[in-house]
DNA sequence: CTGAAAGCGCTAACAT
DNA sequence: ATGTTAGCGCTTTCAG
């Protein structure tokens, strides 16, 4: 038998209504009663039940993480770390994180997530690129929400970002700096505004480098960021500019695709090939040889994510904050001339 | 303003007690107000509150999912699939997964995860080993327990767990298969009932093939089944055993760490070395060579899971399932000779 | 400083 | 067949 507010009152000898007071640290409470009731409490392990208090204050202290199927079903753990990162800090507000996936393509508002149609959060925070739909419908529940790795192209939210366009100049840099000029970039999904912005980093190192920007070093023709269409544009690259020294990925996967090419062909990564990434997701997980990327704090960006959705909450102000990204240099990227 | 069963009341002209039958088909209600009913709740987009409605069924629709620190940290995705398993079995059920850590090491009652002191859960999947002092905890709360890939030593519970005797046989053997006889082992946390099971398999499959089992060629002293450990336990094994030509690790992470040790000392995988793990959890991920390993069905484990626990809920009688696991057969292990 | 009482949104006896 | 009503466990005015 579960034990409840009257089972303190009783034991105390106070009524209920002073049982709440205390556990609320009312001001207006007696030192002596407060003791008492406490007492009674610890002796009964009293924990006020989480549902009748979300009932009468209209809040759940839960909070929802949204993510298309893909991304949830990604074999990185990309989306995942973020997640746990989220929960993490979720915890430290006495809140609880309810996940729910949604079908990459959207249509009736009916399909919103159960924890919104069921007033179950208090707020959601958006993982990644979803349909416009989804936003469009959200919006008449009035739920607070926050982005984490995506914005919507209408509308002034909360979000934590990544940095693209510093890592994308970064991972060139790193590789010109370590003697390389003809330098391939790997893309894919350019309509994902992050995508593009790596592209774009990679253009203002060449620039900054004054190294003559070619389209014939760049492919961004692949539907996806995948391993299997890293390995197909590594494919168009490698034969149609044969002097390539390095290749920037636009992000692991690629990458990771890329070097089955090469290494199918013979080449020898770094010594022939040099290859950087982006998302650093393999962290310390084999690749041969160790890959250098740029490192994205997916943890901290899962945090902050939920630190902003509280500030929300509480202020109903949406903030930015973008994420700066580091370089991590492994085994993948070839030093070729003392240059720099 | 958020719109309740009154609203919808209002608009159907009838009681409220009517709008909740409706919702619930019972019998005893002409179609025409049912219809009638329906409409409004269409039209208005209602959806019962699930904080009211759980705080007068006293069930929660949530499930606790538990897990400590250091397995919620590990970088394989091993417990993050089995949690991804249940998340997707649950929304079946219209259950929600709330995900709580703990520590590895557990004392006091009071840190039991609020979402039990709090009543927030209608039942809890324990996944993986966890301190034996927090079941003893929780069994004050009668909370319906399930474990995954962990069974405590004492009590009766619901569980699903992996063949890992099975498991090991089916490793030895294939390497034996492959005409391998001077096999070694790679243990550590001795202690863990699934590692020691997969020992047991792999002196099954010697046994069963007749070749005589050498203490010298199993390592089985590291404290943990970590990739440092993989590469020391290798290190010791190769050592003190110079005729042997192929390792059974018993999980990924340990053989991740002995290629890297056995690369590093100069000799090929497989030409010189042939190893197999455990798990699967590199899956797509690369490591050179691809690594044989015993799938477990991660996703199906955590799936079964939140299965047993919606049986127990309402039969309130404990189930186990053993899961089976199936080789899968990589670049890894090299076949020495036709002999079978 | 403390208690009585209303009410959060819903379900389920019990009436009608 | 439908409506009335009493709670579920808690918070929070409002009286005393």
């Amino acid at each position: 038998m579960t034990i409840t507010i009257k089972d303190v009152a009783k034991k105390a000898n106070v009524s209920i209504a002073t049982v709440s007071l205390v556990l609320h640290n009312h001001k207006r409470i007696s030192p002596a009663t407060k003791k008492k009731v406490m007492r009674a409490v610890d002796e009964l392990n009293y924990h006020p039940s989480r549902i009748a208090r979300g009932l009468v204050m209209q809040q759940t202290h839960n909070i929802g993480f949204l993510l298309t199927n893909d991304h949830f079903l990604r074999t990185e753990p990309f989306y995942t770390h973020i997640f746990l990162g989220s929960e993490f800090e979720a915890r430290d507000h006495n809140y609880y994180v309810l996940l729910n996936t949604i079908p990459n393509k959207f249509n009736e508002c009916d399909y919103l997530p159960r924890f919104i149609l069921e007033k179950n959060v208090d707020g959601v925070i958006i993982a990644g690129k979803v349909p416009s739909e989804i936003i469009t419908c959200m919006e008449v529940y009035k739920v607070p929400i926050v982005f984490i790795d995506y914005y919507p192209v209408a509308g002034e939210y909360s979000a934590v970002l990544i940095d693209n366009v510093q890592g994308g100049e970064k991972a060139t840099e790193h590789l010109i700096e370590y003697g390389h000029r003809q330098i391939g970039f790997l893309g894919g999904d350019m309509i994902h505004p992050s995508i593009r912005d790596r592209l774009q980093g990679y253009k203002n190192a060449l620039e900054k480098f004054k190294i003559p920007f070619s389209s014939k070093n760049i492919v961004t023709g692949e539907s996806a960021t995948n391993r299997k269409c890293g390995y197909h544009a590594a494919e168009l690259l490698l034969q149609s500019s044969k002097n390539i020294t390095a290749i920037f990925a636009c992000n692991d996967a690629m990458a990771l695709g890329a070097m089955q090419y090469i290494k199918k062909t013979g080449k020898k990564i770094p010594s022939d090939i040099s290859i950087i990434g982006f998302d650093d997701v393999l962290e310390d997980l084999s690749s041969d040889p160790p890959l250098s990327s740029i490192r994205v704090p997916k943890v901290d960006m899962g945090i902050e994510g939920v630190r902003l959705l509280m500030e929300y909450i509480s202020s109903n102000k949406p903030k930015k904050v973008l994420i700066s990204v580091d370089l991590v240099s492994r085994d993948s990227v070839l030093k070729i001339n003392g240059k720099y």
